[in-house]
DNA sequence: CAAAAGTTGACTGAAACAGTGGGGTATCAG
DNA sequence: CTGATACCCCACTGTTTCAGTCAACTTTTG
């Protein structure tokens, strides 16, 4: 059983995705702005996610990234399955042959806690995970961070514009 | 989060301690035969154990290790904690510092599954898993088997009764 | 066409796991 | 006292995975 940055890279990315999806295609460069994920480690969580189809993409410019799916059939557990961390906790992946073809002590066990895992995060979807408060809030800081970390400087209009007052 | 082999040898090795605590201290060469588990890598596995205080040790001859307290009081959770693999599902260790000091979009699902585990593991004793029937019976299969492999010939005297008949 | 964006693959340093080996030291039986 | 038994401790190693970097693509749109 694992559960590391990797996954939880993934779900936040999807997260992040699924709140600014009603402005069209998401870039993984803003992903990895607003998140602070290196935009190299997204691409290759992405095209993993897209292998999986919980992601679409779009080429080009303006291009990025869709959800596959709506939020609501995008399952927490699908998205680290996809990343391939598993959520079962046996050593034998649930055959039962862990101590030389027999099943070891501790096998019950450890399948009880997998599917535990496994109904808990199976059970909560992206539309879930939007919906609650406190991810809302926090999403709106980030953007506001990141407006002030894109800095209309960059447009060359304004530029002027402020320079020729 | 990490829940490798470590922590289940650590469990398994434990459970087995525990089955056998009624015939004196158990050394850890005959929980290596049983449960398949390195000599050396038991050894290191028991060391963090004791200083946990889970286990305690009689050495020399006719010693070996004994549960530190009653197996009802001993958790799950205490064991996998005591060989350093921690249930926490959290980046920042549920500090809420995930990003770059601010709560990142996921903290709380993290928190939640984090939760989940613990409570699931803190909630089940050595005592409750030796009493679960399918450990009783793959206890028995595993005496029954050991027996067989540590074979009396191994006694010089009997040997040679056999080699004198 | 040129720039923006995704796509792919090779590569890397660091960490952890799982295990090995070897030298101890305490304790008990004879 | 001695030797066997068992724990104790440390150094080391091979493998895997993570997290990340870099570079060279291709596709698509303005």
């Amino acid at each position: 059983m694992r559960l590391t940055t990797k996954g939880r890279y993934a779900v936040t990315a999807l997260l992040d995705l699924a709140i600014h999806a009603d402005q069209g295609p998401v870039n993984l460069a803003d992903i990895s702005r607003r998140q602070g994920i290196s935009l190299s480690y997204l691409e290759q969580l992405f095209a993993k996610l897209r292998r999986s189809e919980l992601v679409c993409s779009i080429r080009g410019p303006g291009g990025g990234y869709r959800l596959g799916r709506k939020p609501q059939s995008i399952r927490i557990a699908q998205i680290i399955d996809a990343v391939n961390e598993s959520v079962d906790a046996t050593k034998c992946q649930g055959k039962g042959n862990c101590q030389q073809g027999e099943t070891c002590l501790t096998h019950h066990l450890w399948q009880d806690l997998s599917e535990q895992i496994h109904d808990f995060l199976g059970s909560i979807s992206l539309s879930d995970l939007i919906a609650r408060s406190e991810i809302k809030r926090i999403a709106q800081q980030q953007d506001k961070r990141h407006e002030m970390l894109t800095p209309p400087e960059l447009d060359g209009a304004r530029i002027a514009a402020t320079f020729l007052q």
